[in-house]
DNA sequence: CCTGTACATGCATATGAGTGCATGTACACA
DNA sequence: TGTGTACATGCACTCATATGCATGTACAGG
């Protein structure tokens, strides 16, 4: 029995495709990466060098996976004299699970509902 | 100014790093694999031989990749005579998603309520 | 102008992962 | 019992990436 996918059945399946952004979920499966939020989500907003100093990598590694981490939108960084500081950015993080959330949902319920049974 | 971290505070951090499952992001981390689940939305149970047909890559390296997205509870296999079928597993991957995002949600709040201004 | 600090970046290396081919296993069917 | 199908797996190759060291840049302070 083959399913006949409507055009809009398409178009919602392919909006979850774009939601599943490779290189946010990427940036989040690399366990140092993960490590580092957790600092900050317990100390606040810190500069490079006092993460480093709490991580066993190495400084330059460290200030890259940062620069990562603020590209895909989980951090927001901001110069101060010499330093720069980092600190989680809350908001867009939790949008963008809970718009992959309400796109599964939506394929589930209008291209699969035997998905969910 | 420094936040004094109170062990509940750690605790519901850690809870979130937990969540933060590595392998479920390092799976749908890789594009192909996204595109399997896009296939698999639209067309339903589908074993490997048919699945592989409509994808570049050679027949082994998509039984991989199913064999991979069903270890992290997205998929389901069932094996029927010789064929094995995978069918999307809507269930526990939207709990996963909705239990991470619970546990970002507590963090702002309890962790930096900074983090979400 | 010199020194030290804070960070960025180029480079080489090592490890991990995706890929395809070749082969092995299991089984339905003639 | 032999053949073909469907899939799993071992192997080698390639490429991406995490890592650390060395160096470069920017700048505050003496």
């Amino acid at each position: 029995m083959e399913a006949i996918r409507t055009h809009r059945q398409t178009k919602i399946a392919e909006e979850l495709v774009d939601a599943l952004d490779s290189k946010f979920f990427k940036t989040l499966s690399e366990p140092v990466r993960v490590q580092i939020l957790k600092f900050l989500i317990l100390n606040g907003r810190t500069d490079i060098g006092s993460i480093a100093e709490n991580m066993p990598q190495d400084r330059s590694v460290i200030s890259r996976h940062l620069n990562l981490m603020q590209e895909v939108g989980i951090l927001i960084s901001e110069k101060e004299n010499r330093h720069v500081f980092y600190s989680v950015d809350g908001q867009p993080f939790l949008e963008k699970l809970v718009d992959i959330t309400e796109k599964i949902n939506k394929c589930m319920k209008e291209c699969c509902p035997d998905c969910c049974k």
